[in-house]
DNA sequence: CCGCCTCGAGTTCT
DNA sequence: CTCGAGGCGG
């Protein structure tokens, strides 16, 4: 082959992929491939086709703007096209657009406008006299569907409009559907067994077009209107931001974090600023549109192909890719649980390689109908931890393997059992190494006895070499065993033993929550400790004394009694206190605490201490310490960059207190015991 | 018995 | 963060 025909049948490939992936994204509603993914097959094409332009065929995908709508509803011509938006995914690509639009106009002062680009689906709605007359979507920019119908259930759509409006006009606007919208409306479909929509851009167009009305007006539709498409009978106004205030007087929503920027620094500004808080919006966005400000340099800029060169499109890194799921492999946690988690082909999203996610339990993989050697689509929840959102489904071979738990545990082959109604697979094996290599972890871990240094990897050294069986021997360690370990120095030997030997005067909460009684967390510990203010007067308490104490039910009480009849768990308790270990409450149970009956919840990044300490404080001036905002909530501290927990705070109408406020609350009340 | 509210357990990556 | 499930009120 030459290279001339290589090139000639990766163009074609180029195109038929394209076109495909273009049907499911416009007309079906259902992309497989991620926009990063789909834009760089097009940026592809497009620069072959550059180099050998004899190969541009006029049906090639990079000569038109969309796909063909589909024919259900009516078709709506655009008498102005709406057009793509050229992308920027980095401050270079800005650079160059600046230059290239200085460049065309010499001597001409620039302002722009930054707007969000909400992630929904482009609408265009049409006025005459006064009231609402067609609602279209954007289709291939030039003709769309007429969902008139549709888009009048959506209640931020004035149907009319008062006498300043002009006679005629067209504004353009983005459909989309709330966060929240999305969470519920997926829950719906899950409940229904119906495929889930793996974005908000899919669940808005999907909603958009139904063929029944009524669907569509359950569904919590909003819009945000972000330019007059054309008008008759007015003068516009001169600029794009007043253009907007006008669309505002009208009645049309406008986001309202919408900036003009006087210059690219500006411009940049806002783009990063809004990177980093994209996660306080209640709806997606996927970066920023940048556009010149005077309509009148607008025009002047005009078009380059079918992208207007006054504006382009600022994109965050995608949060979604596809990757391939290589092999479901099994974790045995502390409590024996069989932790499936997804092996993947190492993808970029966002930034970060991702080669693992948690896949929960075997019913979960099965729901989303996950195999082995399938192609699934993976994202980021809440922009941090991966998730395999589903399998596409149309990738497949044939090949691909159903997921089965297996039989026996991949860690001591013991029999996998499976409590009735329960969800998760465990190792039936109590004295199973890897539960008691888990154990050991938890018992050291940050929120348990908080031992420095000794993480997960000395653990595991120290389990494997035989030094420890349990979490009872970490105390007779010592400097001579510790030096027979990886990357550990007389230095570091040292630091270990002296974290031991602070850890020994831990709380009894910490102390019970470290040895790990099942269903026993940190609160349930510090409950229990309300109670008993020993551990040896918790291993004598009755069933009935158990369940007397509220929030402590038969499961709880059962795990407790089960937990001290075994003599491994005595055992190791008795090595934790010959080793010396605090086994009592430090201070005698006090009615009336400082903070007795409230309940506080923190929130973003703290600035003097670590949440920990807080919450630690918290409980030791009796006070309750929760992880999410409820009715219940007292107060909520908010740190820097605080999470979804402060909306939620603020609708509630939760007292919400700064660090500063919070610590003096804490002193105050800290001076009143003395 | 059902539904709501919390808590527990396991998790990814830098 | 997510899912499952324990506790408890209605």
């Amino acid at each position: 082959m030459t290279e001339v025909e290589i090139i000639k049948k990766r163009v074609a490939g180029l195109r038929e992929q394209i076109n495909y992936h273009n049907h499911r994204y416009h007309v079906l509603d259902s992309p497989e491939i991620s926009d990063a993914e789909y834009d760089a097959l097009l940026v592809e094409l497009r620069k072959l086709e550059e180099a050998h332009p004899e190969l541009i065929t006029p049906d090639s995908p990079t000569q038109r703007v969309g796909a063909e709508p589909v024919s259900a509803f009516g078709i709506v011509v655009h008498p102005r096209p709406l057009l793509s938006l050229a992308n920027a995914f980095s401050d270079e690509d800005i650079d160059a657009w600046y230059k290239r639009i200085t460049g065309l106009v010499p001597g001409q002062d620039f302002d722009f406008v930054c707007e969000l680009k909400i992630d929904g689906l482009a609408v265009a709605l049409t006025y005459d006299n006064r009231s609402l007359v067609t609602g279209a979507t954007r289709g291939n920019g030039y003709q769309g569907e007429n969902i008139t119908q549709n888009l009048r259930t959506v209640k931020s759509i004035p149907l009319s409009v008062p006498s300043t409006a002009p006679a005629r006009f067209e504004v353009r606007g983005e459909a989309y559907l709330p966060r929240k919208g999305l969470v519920r409306l997926n829950e719906e479909r899950a409940a229904e067994g119906q495929p889930l929509f793996a974005n908000p851009r899919n669940a808005a167009a999907g909603s958009v077009r139904q063929l029944d009305p009524r669907i569509t007006a359950r569904r919590p539709l909003d819009i945000f209107i972000y330019a007059l498409g054309w008008s008759e009978g007015i003068q516009a106004p001169p600029t794009h931001w007043e253009t907007m205030q006008y669309l505002r007087s009208l009645g049309f929503k406008i986001n309202p974090n919408m900036t003009r920027c006087k210059n690219l620094d500006e411009v940049k500004a806002c783009c990063h600023g809004w990177a980093e808080r994209r996660e306080e919006l209640p709806y997606d966005i996927d970066g920023l549109v940048i556009k010149v400000n005077s309509i009148a340099l607008q025009e002047e800029l005009g078009f380059v192909g079918h992208d207007p060169r006054w504006a382009i499109a600022y994109k965050f890194p995608a949060v979604q890719g596809t990757t391939r799921l290589l092999d479901i492999g099994i974790n045995v946690g502390r409590t024996g649980s069989l932790n499936p988690y997804a092996i993947l082909e190492p993808v970029n999203i966002g930034g970060v390689t991702i080669e693992r996610a948690a896949l929960h339990n075997e019913d979960d993989i099965h729901r989303k109908d996950i195999r082995i050697g399938d192609w699934v689509l993976v994202q980021r929840a809440g922009e941090v931890i991966p998730e395999i959102v589903g399998p596409v489904v149309s990738r497949r071979t044939g090949g691909e393997k159903v997921f089965h738990m297996p039989a026996a545990c991949p860690v001591c082959h013991a029999e996998v059992i499976r409590g009735e109604g329960e969800a998760m697979h465990r190792c039936a094996n109590t004295a199973c190494p890897a539960q008691a290599l888990e154990s050991i972890i938890h018992f050291a871990s940050k929120g348990a006895m908080d031992i420095d240094g000794v993480g997960e990897k000395l653990c595991r050294s120290l389990f494997e070499k035989g030094l420890i069986k349990d979490s009872g021997d970490l105390y007779s360690l010592t400097h001579d065993s510790l030096l027979g370990m990886e990357r550990m120095g007389e230095k570091s030997a040292a630091n270990v033993l002296a974290s031991l030997e602070k850890s020994k005067d831990r709380p009894l909460a910490r102390l019970i929550f470290a040895v790990g009684i099942p269903n026993i967390g940190e609160e349930t510990a510090s409950i229990l400790v309300q109670h008993y203010n020993s551990i040896g007067a918790l291993s004598k308490a009755g069933r009935e004394e158990l369940m007397g104490i509220p929030s402590i039910g038969p499961k709880v009480s059962d795990g407790i009694l089960a937990f001290f009849r075994q003599p491994q768990n005595t055992d190791i308790i008795d090595k934790l206190s010959k080793a010396g270990v605090n086994m009592q409450s430090a201070e005698t149970v006090r009615r009336d605490l400082p903070f007795s009956g409230r309940e506080f919840v923190i929130t973003g990044k703290l600035a003097a201490s670590g949440r920990q300490e807080l919450e630690v404080k918290i409980r030791a001036l009796g006070g309750k310490a929760g992880s999410d905002v409820t009715k219940k909530t007292g107060y909520l501290v908010v740190g820097a960059d605080p999470g979804a927990k402060l909306a939620r705070a603020q609708a509630l109408g939760i007292k919400i207190l700064n660090e500063n406020e919070f610590l003096q609350m804490v002193k105050e009340a800290e001076d009143r015991l003395k």
